[in-house]
DNA sequence: AACCCGTGGCA
DNA sequence: TTGCCAAGGGT
């Protein structure tokens, strides 16, 4: 333990601290789906969606996931584009690739058992430290610290510390005061009791300290700090990518889709045809669309008429979207990355929120005949 | 270490 | 409207 760490845990009541935020956890928690029971698959699963993103947004994607993909082997099996397709509105894609991946690993290596080590388990693809500490102390009892956004708000606060959380140097401190801590009776309820408070309690901004079962053990509480803390830098703000898109019917009024590319961003979703946009006059950025279009697609289109604007935001850039009415000649050669398919189909194909905001926009314009 | 990777809700 | 935020991980 570094000499840090031992000072501030020093003169820590950790006993009376444990007590007070299992006894709190136990009475309060919420009642949520992956709580049922500690099926390791399940917690895995809940922890991957949970990654970035709030209870309420999961709740509706976990229950069709299970319901979908109920055991390791199923979704070891499962096609990747019904893996999108399920996932698809959730964001970050890759943890639903990476998660195939792990179970895939799983099958493989460890018989199809979800493997209790931290080695092993924090070896799989998208297991970090935060998900090997969530799942084994969860599913397995087993004390490993489980330090995310809400846990570092929590102790930043309890310890009064002024570390910077956006540093990944800072998680890893974090984990080490966890460490000294932590629960060894019922690290389960000692690492969700420190999150459940971060949500419930614990919260940015003006936290509710009056409520707080820990709010004798808070430094920056005693000291008034609590709206102070904890440190954050600020994400520097993406740029705007602008760019020419067109729903374009073939001479059997399907709709033409493309494949994204396997890496990078929305990686293996489907899209409407676009282009990065080019800084000329509309009649120029029109032509050199139908252009591009032609180099990368081999088919030949004309872009009718404008149909609609998306503005799309990223956590790291904005989509600014020109949507065009267009037709292909003919009928289009078939490819993997390629397909013209009918109006009924559009959405049986897993697509960026971006792209569905496009084919809203376009059903929407039928239906009042514009 | 810094950047990439989604989305929706909210002050 | 804009920025911030949410049970992070990969590279």
């Amino acid at each position: 333990m570094n000499e840090r760490i031992e000072t501030l845990v020093k003169d820590f009541p950790i006993q009376a601290f444990q007590t007070a935020l299992i006894d709190w956890f136990q009475s309060e928690k919420r009642d949520l789906p992956w709580r049922k029971n500690r099926d390791p698959y399940k917690v895995w699963v809940s922890e991957i969606m949970l990654q970035q993103t709030k209870v309420d947004t999961v709740i509706p994607y976990f229950h069709r996931f299970i319901d979908k993909f109920p055991t390791i082997e199923a979704l070891a099996n499962a096609d990747e584009q019904d893996l999108l397709k399920v996932w698809e509105g959730l964001g970050y894609y890759s943890r639903a690739r990476n998660l195939q991946t792990a179970v895939r690993e799983v099958q493989a290596s460890y018989g199809g058992k979800v493997p209790m080590s931290k080695e092993e388990f924090g070896k799989l693809k998208g297991v970090g430290p935060y998900t090997t500490g969530a799942v084994l102390s969860i599913a397995y009892g087993i004390p490993e610290p489980a330090v995310d956004g809400n846990v570092m708000r929590v102790l930043s606060r309890i310890f009064c510390l002024s570390d910077d959380i956006a540093k990944v140097k800072t998680r890893t401190f974090i984990e080490g005061i966890t460490r000294e801590i932590i629960s060894e009776e019922d690290p389960s309820s000692f690492n969700q009791g420190l999150m459940e408070l971060g949500a419930m309690i614990c919260k940015p901004g003006t936290p509710a300290c009056l409520l707080c079962p820990v709010r004798e053990f808070c430094q920056a509480y005693a000291e008034g700090k609590q709206s102070d803390l904890p440190i954050k830098s600020k994400a520097k703000k993406g740029n705007t990518v602008h760019l020419t898109a067109a729903v374009l019917l073939d001479s059997d009024n399907r709709i033409i889709i493309c494949k994204r590319p396997e890496n990078g961003l929305l990686a293996n979703l489907w899209e409407f045809p676009n282009e990065v946009a080019v800084k000329n006059g509309p009649k120029n950025l029109l032509s050199s669309f139908e252009t591009e279009l032609a180099t990368k697609h081999g088919i030949q289109t004309h872009v009718e008429s404008p149909l609609c604007t998306i503005e799309h935001v990223f956590s790291h850039l904005k989509w600014n979207i020109q949507v065009y009415v267009g037709k292909v000649e003919g009928t289009i050669e078939e490819t993997n990355e390629l397909k013209a398919v009918a109006i009924e189909e559009v959405t049986d194909y897993p697509m960026p929120v971006s792209h569905q905001k496009i084919w809203k926009n376009y059903l929407d314009g039928r239906v009042t005949g514009r």
